[in-house]
RNA sequence: GGAGAGUUGGCCGAGCGGUUUAUGGCGCUAGUCUUGAAAACUAGUGGGAGCAAUCCCUCACAGGUUCGAAUCCUGUACUCUCCGCCA
């Protein structure tokens, strides 16, 4: 949600933003239903003080005809409020004046990259294929038993994914973020606050019909809410949380995308940093997150690329955003392995999260990112450190959390 | 899932149709006093509009009854207690 002054000031800029994120909005329907609204509150704000003082006074004949007068009006004050909101809680929060203004994905710019794609002596073999031979991967049977999309992790599969959440933790921790385990179902109201239920992207989401509760598709959707209604102590900040939850996706629209292997599933575990920061601090937060998310993959040894999203592939809430692609060798390409963005105060005035200042009180600005999808690393481990003869060498990193530094074939 | 009891300002807690413009206390903030602090005393302490006087909204949320609702009615959410089920 922006701030209905700054869209007053500001109509055409507004406007452009949303345009440039493939978004149509009606600002001029808005300011329209926001003037008459004002005018139809002002009338019913002195026929109340009328009314009070009729009923003060106890005179019953004036009330009454008072009486008549708000019940017209008072449902067109309602009309009008609500038109207000949905037509300003239709508004995209506008891109950082840095990103640059595109259609799709294909307009991204690679900004930095790190090492060089992986070589071979030999015909190097997908994940789903190691995945067999190590037996830590199971698609067929778990095919069977919830349908496509969905993976069995097995054996040392698992404290491969223990061990990146305790590499995580254990970088996090000393930096001051508080580790949190969330709730994974919310409220549709919150997952409308958050901005994910507007332009259509409620298709992407698990619902629970009966209880009218939604599978997160990241810890950040039961994480940046959790100061709803709150104001923060300004030395609180910035507050920094991660969580590790699973994660939800129905992939609607994906279909034929992706279809071999996990790199595209509808669960998957995910390690996720949620930070609340001052105004004015998210541009440096921002690169600071995305600081630690480069330092995990070179850390881990796997060559990336850091793309920075144009304005057509940002989503609704956000502002900017960063995503590190892995290099995936028997793709040949990079893929998308975390994504950092900023949603500047666009949540927070949407969740009433605010902070006191020596003058009042501000909203404060929400970031998330990644620090490990946890399908997505594996798939990047098992390919680009994959030997001939399909064992796999484990990042020096991690072999103080698995206990071993490799994994070879069972037969 | 069944039965019952609740939800009032930062917190505790009155109020049960019209002197409630939400009593009182605690906490917090400022002032007085003090060398400083504590104590005591005084004032302020939900949101919005306005330079201001002032006005409107606000007693979980949404409707309704009434000239007038924190107070009566209906629905919803949440909390607690007991029973059932259960990792």
């Amino acid at each position: 949600m922006l701030d209905i002054k700054y869209i007053q000031e500001n109509p055409e800029k507004v406007q452009e933003a949303a345009l440039a994120k493939g978004i149509t909005v009606s600002i001029g329907e808005l300011l329209d239903a926001e003037k008459e609204y004002r005018e139809v509150f002002t009338q019913v704000q002195s026929l109340r003080a009328e009314r009070n003082a009729a009923a003060k006074s106890r005179d019953i004949e004036k009330g009454k005809e008072i009486k008549g007068k708000l019940e017209e009006l008072e449902p067109r004050l309602a009309e009008l409020e609500e038109k207000v909101q949905t037509l300003l809680w239709n508004i995209p929060n506008p891109s950082k004046d840095d990103v640059k203004v595109g259609k799709d994905d294909s307009e991204n710019e690679i900004i930095r990259k790190f090492g060089e794609p992986t070589t071979f002596s030999f015909k190097p073999r997908d994940h789903v294929e190691l995945g067999q031979m190590l037996d830590i991967i199971d698609i067929e049977r778990a095919t069977k038993i919830s349908g496509s999309r969905f993976y069995y992790l097995k054996n040392e599969g698992v404290l491969l994914e223990q061990a990146l959440l305790r590499y995580a933790l254990d970088t996090l921790l000393p930096q001051g973020f508080i580790p949190i385990l969330p709730p994974v179902l919310i409220t549709e109201d919150t997952m409308k606050r958050l901005g994910y239920m507007e332009n259509g992207g409620d298709e992407d989401m698990f619902r629970i019909e009966k209880d009218k509760l939604i599978l997160v598709a990241t810890a950040e959707q039961s994480i940046a809410p959790i100061h709803k209604d709150e104001t923060l102590d300004e030395d609180e900040l910035p507050k920094r949380y991660v969580g590790y939850s699973p994660s939800f996706r129905r992939e609607a629209g994906s279909y034929g995308k992706d279809t071999r292997g996990i790199l595209r599933v509808h669960q998957f575990n995910k390690v996720e940093m949620v930070s609340f920061v001052k105004k004015g601090e998210d541009d440096k937060e921002h690169e600071f997150l995305l600081g630690i998310e480069e330092k995990f993959f070179q850390e881990l040894g796997i060559p990336y690329q850091v793309s920075k999203m144009c304005t057509g592939d940002l989503g609704f809430p956000a502002a900017r955003k960063y995503d590190i692609e892995a290099w995936i060798p028997t793709q040949e390409k990079y893929r998308e392995v975390t994504s950092v963005s900023t949603v500047t105060d666009f949540q927070s005035r949407r969740l009433n999260t605010k902070y006191k200042t020596k003058d009042g009180t501000e909203y404060v600005q929400i970031l998330n990112g990644t620090a490990f999808s946890i399908g997505r690393p594996i798939i990047a481990i098992l390919e680009n450190f994959q030997q001939e003869d399909g064992t796999v060498i484990i990042p020096e990193v991690l072999r103080q959390y698995t206990g071993f530094d490799k994994i070879s074939p069972k037969k």
